[in-house]
DNA sequence: GCCGCTCTCTTTTTT
DNA sequence: AGAGAGCGGC
């Protein structure tokens, strides 16, 4: 192995302290992952053999780059590693140990949408009603529920409202129509180990013999489950290594806690501890203002971040009149920075809160010729027709997947319609089997029409046929062939439309996809292609060497770097984002995710911020994030637009409303401030004055009380919580509100 | 059963 | 503003 003298004398403590619990805090820029390398290749050339080491990282891409790295430092032995994210290596051992569980090896993992899919479906059976009860709050529920090991029967005693008594009776419910359907959802892949290894001492004895050293990257974003798969596992040899910043905790909303780490010094209080503290990544600059920003934050650990990297540019704040402005600014001072500094445009990457931002930015970019790349956005495995060719894919592998079937019996459309389908369902439904066996015996279910009927034998021997084919083909000849005979390519191409045309390249994308995985695997089977496709992120295809701006997500850009960084929609309301349910918490999280964005760039940071914005159609006027007051006065500078309108002034009758109701200048945010929610958007009623924290009455939901407002005049909207109903969107103008 | 219209909801972030 | 779901007419 190569010398570890580069690493500096904390980096090399860390690396070497190999035995027993180990808790590396590394601040941003540390040199974290180059640790973690280290480490796992200074363990296999102490002689423990790669296979008995495993690492878990936070994407598959961090993952592929560490084995890689780790491969080159101590030679192929190293790709013996298992090392992937929770979700995949998990997957991975559940496959093997399905039989246990009840499962078969062909189990489908099921994405968000077949969840929701499978909450709506249980709802309807249990008779709630989609109108009462939103289904996604519910399936959100549910996770949260299963992020935190909290079973259906205990659900039923933590029940604080009547959404939760409605969740759990649809959660039990939920968990069986999975176990119908052979099917395992995001959390069960988290879940189902725990329950495999509490049930079944043996099998966990030989997993924990089998990882005698657990590493654990981003540990400030693991959640319950996960923290509890980490203990079982290394709980006799504790040879656990966890990495992570609690300043870069982004993901409580997945059910991610930062308590893990306190728990973990409770749990292992033998543990070592190491800290990593030079940055190598920023300027002076840019750590100022990250470490200035992050002491606003009362929940955190003392850390103390250092550079001997110069001083670097102040941060540049860009004040823009509206997002197009935005675009062109950001564009302007992007064509600055590549003639002047002598960048190459992957340096650069532009980042903000959320996807819809990125609209704009990708029209001034595109206007300007500039290329880019996105990261994330629609998601290409969620598009209606990939997951429609998926879903026959899914269903040829595990013919008990009961969302995929009927996602597909009737696409394209064959004249199976609701009522059929209702029918076939029922009838499944009475006999205790699954709708696949229905199909076969579809002369025995009543009320079927003759077409129905032989639409049905239709569809039945298109899988047949298909089932046999499987191993005769290749992966992709097979693949091919089958979305040939389904002749959805022919109806598209026949359609003519754009739309339909972008469908036929994703299909055409889809079948490379296949053939590319094929021709990458060994053995390449379906089975993988399908968990492959269930589990990527956005992030993990994409490779950042292509002549291109990258635009993303803050949250996707957690570990990366790049020499200049922008930061878009430094607003209130958008960064910090609030959404109904804002509290000092969810502040403490959007500043740590701005911490996150800001520690992304290496040599420069821009920042900037839009006065109007459409937001859900309606412009809306927002003050300036009140982070940019937090950075520090002394590490920014204000680079005005070259032209100010302000509509505020030359608008219409409109607009005039809202100098009222914005000339307000944000609070300055201090960490003591116990009510730190900004007026948001909020307006004189006609009959009654309605405003942020209002008890008001509804006609059928009762009594509720006011959490929030939005819109304008006549389209203004209020989000209020009633007391039986949950959280429900209104138009004040006809809701009919009362005060309560 | 299919087509087209209207209403609703969304958008926070994601494995 | 745009997409998906739900509803009504053919």
């Amino acid at each position: 192995m190569k010398s570890i003298a580069d690493l500096n004398p904390s980096q090399q403590e860390a690396v070497k302290a190999a035995n027993g619990p180990v808790m590396i805090v590394a601040g941003a820029g540390s040199g974290k992952t180059r640790v973690l390398t280290y480490r796992i290749a200074y363990l296999i050339s102490c002689g423990v053999p790669a296979h008995q080491i495993l690492a878990l990282t936070f994407t598959n891409k961090a993952a592929h780059e560490m084995r890689s790295r780790i491969v080159t430092l101590v030679g192929d032995s190293a790709q013996s590693l298992w090392m992937g994210t929770f979700h995949s290596v998990f997957a991975r051992i559940l496959r093997r140990e399905a039989d246990h569980l009840g499962f078969t090896k062909t189990f489908t993992i099921y994405d968000s949408d077949d969840s929701l899919g499978v909450v709506k479906k249980t709802m309807a059976r249990l008779g709630i009603s989609l109108q009462q009860f939103n289904p996604n709050m519910i399936r959100a529920r549910i996770s949260t529920a299963k992020n935190q090991l909290v079973l259906p029967s205990d659900y039923v005693a933590r029940s604080r409202d009547i959404v939760d008594e409605k969740t759990a009776l649809v959660y039990a419910e939920y968990q069986k129509s999975l176990r119908k359907s052979n099917a395992l959802d995001f959390d069960d892949l988290l879940i189902k180990p725990i329950e495999l290894f509490e049930k079944n001492a043996a099998l966990l004895e030989r997993y924990q013999y089998r990882f005698r050293f657990l590493l654990v990257d981003e540990f400030q974003d693991t959640n319950k489950a996960q923290y509890v798969m980490t203990k079982l596992l290394g709980g006799q040899h504790r040879n656990i290594c966890i990495v992570g910043d609690d300043a870069q905790s982004i993901y409580s909303f997945r059910g991610a806690d930062i308590r893990n780490i306190l728990d973990f010094e409770r749990d292992f209080p033998e543990c070592k501890q190491f800290r990593l503290e030079q940055n190598y990544r920023s300027t002076k600059t840019i750590l100022q203002a990250a470490d200035t920003l992050i002491r606003f934050n009362l929940n955190r650990l003392n850390k103390n971040l250092w550079t001997e990297n110069p001083q670097g540019a102040p941060v540049t704040i860009l004040d823009c009149h509206d997002e197009q402005d935005e675009g062109q600014q950001i564009v302007r001072a992007l064509q600055r920075e590549i003639s002047s500094a002598k960048l190459e445009l992957n340096d650069l990457a532009i980042l903000y809160r959320t996807n819809a931002q990125s609209r704009a930015l990708e029209d001034a970019l595109r206007r300007s010729g500039l290329p880019y790349t996105i990261v994330g956005g629609i998601r290409f495995y969620e598009r209606k027709e990939i997951k429609d060719v998926i879903s026959y894919l899914r269903v040829l592998v595990n013919p008990q997947d009961e969302e995929s079937l009927l996602r597909i019996i009737n696409v394209p459309s064959r004249g199976i319609g609701d009522t059929s389908i209702e029918n076939i369902v029922g009838y499944a439904l009475g006999k205790k089997t699954t709708v696949y066996a229905a199909l076969s015996e579809v002369e025995q279910i009543a009320n079927l029409t003759d077409r129905a009927k032989r639409s049905v034998v239709e569809f039945r021997t298109f899988l047949k046929k298909f089932n046999e084919l499987a191993g005769k083909l290749s992966l992709s000849e097979f693949s091919r062939s089958m979305v040939d005979e389904l002749g959805i390519l022919r109806m598209l191409k026949e359609e003519g439309t754009t739309e339909a045309l972008g469908r036929w390249e994703n299909i055409q994308e889809l079948l490379s996809a296949i053939s590319e995985f094929a021709s990458t695997h060994s053995e390449p089977t379906l089975e993988q292609f399908l968990e492959e496709v269930a589990l990527v992120a956005d992030i993990d295809s994409w490779e950042g060497t292509q002549n291109a701006v990258t635009l993303m997500t803050l949250h996707a850009s957690k570990g990366l770097e790049f020499p200049v960084v922008f930061v878009a929609g430094m607003e209130e309301g958008l960064l910090p984002f609030y959404s109904s349910t804002i509290d000092s918490s969810n502040l403490e999280e959007e500043r740590r995710l701005f911490y996150v964005g800001i520690t992304r760039a290496e040599r420069k940071l821009y920042l900037s911020h839009a006065k109007v914005r459409f937001r859900f159609g309606d412009l809306s006027y927002q003050s300036e994030s009140r982070f940019l007051l937090e950075i520090g006065k002394e590490n920014i500078e204000y680079q005005s637009g070259p032209r100010r309108i302000s509509s505020l002034t030359t608008g219409g009758e409109g607009h005039r409303q809202w100098k009222s109701s914005h000339t307000k200048k944000t609070r300055h945010a201090e960490p003591k401030d116990v009510d730190r929610t900004p007026e948001y958007e909020s307006e004189s009623q006609e009959q009654f004055e309605v405003t942020r924290g209002t008890i008001v009455r509804h006609e059928t939901f009762g009594r509720g009380k006011v959490l929030a407002l939005s819109g304008s005049g006549e389209g203004q909207k209020a989000v209020v919580q009633f007391d039986d109903y949950g959280i429900k969107n209104l138009v004040l103008r006809f809701a009919n509100l009362r005060l309560g």
